[in-house]
Parts: structure tokens; sequence; C-alpha cells
DNA sequence: TATAGACGTGCAAACGCTTGCGGAAGAACT
DNA sequence: AGTTCTTCCGCAAGCGTTTGCACGTCTATA
């Protein structure tokens, strides 16, 4: 009772015609009859005949799925980005082959291997937070498997990437609060070594120093983002010498517990202070007191771009301009944008 | 320029010996002498070689790779069940093709035919919302590939599935309730055709008739979970003739509304009116008003769980325990468990 | 000394499909 | 009638691996 599934040898020995016909036939290939195209194509129906994508694969050398490694598939951003992927990588027949690092050098380098060993056709990585080595990225060039970064770029030279630019909405942030009178303005910003971090601090002294506000560094804070380190931050600010009117924190999560500590400083929000962060998320909606506004980082686009990109890059590929000779790399920025939330 | 991986063959061909030898060298088979194992493995390493899965794949009829499709991949509930099912997988050395059907039947039958196409081994299903017609799971069937349903489970027998129970989640809310004094409790409950609307009415009769509070329907209302609806009931429930002091929501999504819709009308949240959900959403933390507590539905754990029973069911098969036959069919039910929230 | 076992290795088929090439048959030309 | 095209189809190789089987060559046993 092997119950086999129907292969197109099958279809052949039925009709008393060789494989290859089938085949060809199968593809609408020129050079069969359409007589027998006809017989070929009924009798496939009639079977059920699927053909056996594994065989394909192997015979062809690809396998038309791209590998997809980010830290954290239950955060909000990731999530969104993983379903802007999916949806894209769809779009273009391709499946989406899924692992998710935590964040853990190791499990990073485990999934690498696992991508290669399943020979995905290419590759989308957002890389862990402790990646500082590389070179389980670079060993992927000898196999000819072309990655594009997103969101979270590794430090080395000639590498595809999807990013979004935070500077522009960090600039844009400030310059709001700039046409709503305010003059004093902190941040609450995050890890130092980030380089998400290192990006909202450019904005923030660009825009400030536009603004002929002069850039005063006791107005920025680091925070580790727990509760516990935004709570210090928030207070250390508010209670600080030049007491700030409006704050922009490093992302939701940390403008939220923000306004925590505010209101327990008895302080009317939006109105003593006003909180502007970045990511908004949906929750933002919810809250008592939401931000005013957040800078958006599109990461469902990020992640369709990033795929897009990388089903571009495999049909070069396919097309033959192979080898990274003439290799012009993809260095994509999206702009993040300021959001305002209605003040209701 | 072809810059070929190095595979079996070469290996051969490079110590002058046969690929089945490699072969069975590579697999440490206790036939082959450790001289030339160990020259194989030798090789293989300096070559850096790396077996060819999709051939092995294709020879073995088997890829190791297990199927995901679910409605909604950004939403909180899947994001956190893909990331069990994702761990689950990646430690029985199974990898995930992802999908999501965007709650559309049309694209949840492209989806399953690209899994089949894929030839997973399994798959792992959270059906659409709009999902009637299950014929194209049944078509599923004469290929042998398992399905492991979860969270939203089809209404068609003999199948495999893993849920969560809401009835026990209910009623420990309502005890919970009750014994912090509360006699008249609110349900604002979700869309009425739901089975997930019904299990939370099944626990709230339950529990009602249980503590000797009878059962009044004028206390149940549906929404259909937009913003409008749940304030529209949440209004109807608190201008009621018998007004509740406590309101179980369907989610933590229409707690948010309802505790604005609340506030709205001046009744202040924890005291003239009590809030319990379903979900236990990460944001509950962060809202000025969260509901006194949620009946977590561990999507993780759901995850987690059907995946593990999926790969069960796979060993079960290539152990011979072939042919549905002597099916026993799993049905796995974990309990939803109320969470209190800190008042603080 | 013949013989059975162990040990180590190679042959070849099989998995399902694609594709370059060659060949048979007929049609259309000179 | 002979030649050249088309048109249609089959042969067979090849993709990389695994694995049942047979074939040696020793060593230990009778």
């Amino acid at each position: 009772m092997k119950n086999q599934l129907p292969t197109i040898k099958e279809i052949a020995k039925q009709l008393n015609i060789s494989v290859s016909t089938v085949s060809r036939a199968l593809h609408d290939h020129k050079s069969i009859g359409l007589r027998t195209k006809t017989r070929v194509q009924e009798l496939a129906r009639q079977l059920q005949y699927e053909p056996n994508q594994t065989a394909i694969f192997f015979q062809q050398g690809k396998t038309f799925t791209i590998g997809v490694i980010l830290p954290e598939l239950s955060e909000a951003f990731f999530s969104a980005a993983i379903s802007g992927i999916e949806d894209a990588a769809h779009k273009g027949n391709y499946t989406v082959l899924l692992g998710q690092s935590h964040d853990s050098v190791d499990k990073e380098k485990q999934l690498i291997e696992t991508m290669k060993k399943h020979r995905v056709d290419g590759l989308l990585i957002s890389i862990s937070k402790n990646t500082n080595d590389y070179s389980h990225f670079e060993a992927l060039r000898r196999y000819n498997i072309p990655i594009v970064f997103f969101d979270r770029i590794p430090k080395i030279p000639n590498i595809h990437y999807v990013a979004c630019n935070m500077v522009n909405g960090t600039v844009q942030a400030i310059n709001f609060l700039f046409t709503k009178g305010h003059r004093i303005i902190g941040m609450i910003n995050g890890p130092e070594k980030l380089p998400a971090t290192k990006e909202r601090l450019d904005g923030y002294i660009q825009a400030m120093t536009k603004s002929r506000l002069k850039y005063d560094p006791a107005l920025v804070l680091n925070c580790d983002l727990t509760t516990e380190s935004v709570c210090a931050a928030t207070e250390k600010l508010l209670t600080g010498k030049r007491r700030p009117t409006a704050i922009v924190t490093f992302n939701d999560y940390v403008a939220l517990d923000a306004v925590q500590q505010a209101r327990k400083m008895k302080l009317k929000i939006n109105k003593d202070i006003c909180f502007v962060s970045y990511a908004n998320l949906p929750l933002t909606n919810y809250t008592a007191f939401p931000p005013m506004a957040s800078v958006e980082q599109f990461p469902y686009q990020q992640g369709q771009k990033a795929t897009e990109t990388l089903i571009e890059l495999l049909q070069q590929k396919s097309n033959g301009d192979a080898d990274n000779s003439n290799a012009t790399y993809y260095k994509i920025i999206l702009e993040s944008q300021l959001v305002l939330h209605d003040g209701k």
C-alpha cells in the first residue's frame, strides 16, 4: 500500500511515450505536438499529478526559498517586518524559511548553517544585538548566496542593506517641538553603543544646532531600556537645572515608562511636559497619555523592500551577471517620518 | 570560473576511492576502516565539504521542513505563537517554512499548494477567519502530510489540534471578581459566530450559575471589535438597569477601548468599575488603567506544543506506524489561566 | 591446509526531473 | 526523384546522495 504520488514516469508509461516528452508537454514546449500535449495534460490532471519540487530544486540547484534570520519574532517591529517579507516573497514566488536568533550569536551562526544546508537562494538578516564578529557572514560569500541586511546592519564593507534613517525623523521631531514653542528639549536615548542610539543623537544635535538652540549634553541621557533606568533618567531630566518641556525618547516603550514617571512627579502630560518617541506601535492609541508623536520606522516596508532587492539580486544572478565582479551594492535608506497622534 | 562546491564525488576522486565509501565514511559507518575514515574526514574538512541537502531531501523524500500557515504575522498572538513554533522546530532539527493567509481563504489555499510543492514534512495551521470550506485540508490526506491545527480549528472530524480552553479561564475570572465582592458582572464578548466567543460565554454562564448569581443575558453584549462598537456596548452596559461593577472583555484591545469609554463617562477605573480581559498583551503593563487581570492564552506554548506533537507524528510515520489506520488523533487542550496585574 | 567468518571496499541502482542532441517521418522545395 | 526543412519525439546523461549487494583480502578456527 505504497500510495505513491504519480510521477512523470507513471504518465509516460500509461501513455506509452517517453518521460522527456511528458516533461516537455507539461511545460508547453513548442516541439511537442498538440495532440500528445493535450493527452499528457489530460492524464496529468486525472492523476492529479504534481511535480516533485524537491527533485526540481535538486536538479536546478535552486530552491526558490529565501532564508530570514531575525532576532525576535515576537517583537512588534520584527513581526511587522516578517509580514512585509512574507508578502513580498510570496509575490515573487519565493517562500520564506524562518529562524530567530534570540539575539544570540551562536544561534545566529547555527541558523546560517541550517540555511546554507537548505540551499536557500538568498538570505535576509537583521543581526543579533551582540554580534561583533562577522566572519560567519563573510563565509557565505564563497557560496554565492546573496545577503540583504535590514534594520540591524553589520559594520562591514561591500554589503547590501536596507535601513531606515533615524536622523531625519529625529530632526523632524525636534522641529515639530520647536514650532510648538519648546526651547528646552531633552532626550532619553538608548544604550550607548547601538548605532540606532547614535543616529538619534546625530539628528538631535543637528536639529538643535539648526534651530539655534545650543546643544546641551546635560539634556541627553542614555538608558538601558529597563523601566528603572528610564524612570531614573526621566527623574534626572525633570529635576535638572534646565528642565525640559519636551522629551524625545528612544522608543514607545521608553516613552510609556517615562510618562508614568512624569505623572508620578505630578506633572501634567502634554501640558507641563510633552513626549515624542519612535516606533509608532499600535498601543500608543490605547494608552491614556500617548506621546504626542512618534517617528515611524516602517518595519513592514523595510521588510518588503529588503525582500524585493534580494529577489532582484537573485534574478541578476540567474541572468549570468554572475560573480559580484561588477558589484554594485545596494544601500537603501528609507526615510523615517514623524507621525502626529491625534491629541484626542 | 564555476567555483562549484565540493561534492562527495570530488573527495572520492582525490582519494581514489569510491563515492559510496566516502559517503559511509562521512557517516561514521562501522564497515569503513579507521584509516580511510580519517582520511576522508580530513579531506572533507580541508575542502569545507558540506552535503547538498537538496540532494538528500530528494533522495530521502523528506525535507525536515514544516510548513506554518497563519492568518497574520504581525498580530501579537501569532507572532508569539510563531516564536514558540520556531523554537520547538529548531530544537527538533526542523526548519520552518512560513506563510500568512491574511485571513483570506484563497491565499490559504495557495499557501497549501506551495507547501505541498515544497514537500514539507508536516503542516501547522491556524485557519483563516473566513474559512468555511475545508476541502483543501482534506485534500492533503492523500499526500500523507500530517497537519496539526492550533488556536483556530476547523470544524471537521479526525484532526489533530492544539487549542486553549477559554472556559476555565473565564470561570477563574468570574470567580476572582466574585471574591473581590462583585455581584453584577457584565461581559463584552466578540462576534457571535466565533467559537472563541462561545467559549467565553459558556465559561461566563457556568461561573455565574455556580456562584448562585443568576445569568442575566442583558449583561452580555456582543461587539465586532471595532472601537465604536466597543464603546457603544460599554455605554449600554454602564447605563443599563442593572449596572455592573465589573466587566469581562473579549480581549485586551477591547478592554482598552472600554476603559476609555468608562473614563469618558467619569467613572473611576478600578473603583467604580473593574475590567478583566483576555490575552495579557505586554501593553497592559504600560497603560495608565490596565485591566485588573487577564486570561492568558499562552500563544507561545500553544505554538510550541503544536510543533512538538507534529514532530512526534512525523516520527511515528517514519517508524512505519504508517497510514492513519490505527489513528489516534491528538486533541490537546491547554488551560487558559487568569493572570493578575499588579495594581500598581 | 582448507574453510568459515570478519572486515573493508566498490558497483550500480535509485530518487524525479530537465535538456542537448540525434533521428524518423512527412512536407515543401528544386 | 532527390534534397532540404520542419515537426515531433526518444535516448541518455546528469544533478549528489544513499544503500543493498557482491567481491575481495585477511585472520582465526577446525
